[in-house]
DNA sequence: CTACCTTTAGAACGTTTATTCTTTAAAAGA
DNA sequence: TCTTTTAAAGAATAAACGTTCTAAAGGTAG
């Protein structure tokens, strides 16, 4: 029987999470991928084949770990209640960071078909999730019943992708809470 | 008298805003910034220096030729109409496309302070545009004098951020121009 | 303890990249 | 027209990069 190899992919995963966020596809260079990771790399190369398999994997992971527990809180038909709950979570996730599949989005986007269908899933995925509590709230009663909840929730989609942005460059948490306080009120019963 | 140069750096400018929206800065190869314009290769030394400068030099002309002419409609004084122009403006500007300082700040920003200090001045300068023209418009009596002016204003920036994303994800430009009204909407008097 | 197989570490390789250098040719004044 | 000066084109260079290869070490089963 061989030896066992001595990395973990999750925890791997995670860390190329923060390079990648770090310096942005082009600028994390396999040499500091192998150093600040626990991978060797042939081990690197027999896992996933090349650099770019390995930012597709850790998309893939960013998204199941980070976005989709956010998404989460759309999903669990709360109404405002749960809207609130995301922006929190999504804040306390961005903030000094950012987004890292909005940011391989601008990236390589225009270039990288795979990249670009992920962003729009991820956008389609947040309308639906925003429709669905802001109905639910209407029928709770906690959301005047005369606004356009398409319109809304394109609304808030947008105002999401504006979060990962301000993320990178607020001084602050708070002014982004301000900002999704400001973005609600609006839309309540009184 | 020597001969005079065939390239005019604004019109390279112009194209080297393309190759970057299209690239990224690390995507874009000085083999194809080279092709794509009117620059030989010496040329581009003598006048730049360097890809990195170039960068700079690339940001400070689509600052003050795409960005400040859009944010010139919010130093107006026009209250909800400027708004509304800017709005429109920069839909325009950037569907398809997405904004160069934005893309630049989530590739570069961490690394790069003189690219995070453009980005931090850019959200400032927006940030007080939409408080002037929010003040002014509650003196016009177009917009509810209950509303909290700088959340509102902050809830406007963060907006813009959002969709330099969204166009590039975006099917239509619609959809921006729907989420824009949505916005608008609730701070208006009836 | 031994033999085997795999991981590890990092040297090596071939590309690609930004930058510099060289050659050719064009424009302008004498 | 001839000389001079500099632009244009692209070959050359050196560094950086992604990927592959090599040798040594380490764990496991017999």
């Amino acid at each position: 029987m061989p030896r066992k190899s001595l990395y973990d992919v999750d925890t791997i995963m995670g860390q190329a999470i923060d390079i990648f966020l770090e310096h942005s596809y082009h600028g994390a260079v396999m040499e500091e991928i192998i150093a600040r990771t626990e991978f060797n790399r042939r081990g690197f190369y027999l896992e996933f084949g090349s650099k770019q398999q390995f930012l597709y994997d850790t998309l893939k992971f960013y998204h199941e770990h980070t976005l989709v527990p956010i998404i989460h809180h759309l999903e669990n038909h709360h109404g405002i209640a749960s809207i609130e709950a995301f922006f929190n979570a999504y804040i306390s996730a961005m903030f000094g960071r950012g987004c890292l599949l909005i940011n391989m989005v601008t990236e390589l986007g225009h270039d990288d078909d795979t990249i670009q269908s992920m962003g729009r899933h991820y956008l389609d995925r947040l309308q639906l999730g925003f429709i669905g509590c802001l109905e639910q709230a209407q029928r709770q009663g906690t959301v005047k019943t005369s606004i356009n909840v398409e319109a809304i929730a394109l609304q808030l989609t947008c105002f999401v992708q504006g979060f990962a942005i301000n993320s990178i460059l607020a001084e602050t948490k708070e002014e982004l809470h301000i900002a999704t306080r400001a973005l609600l009120n609006p839309v309540l019963t009184q």
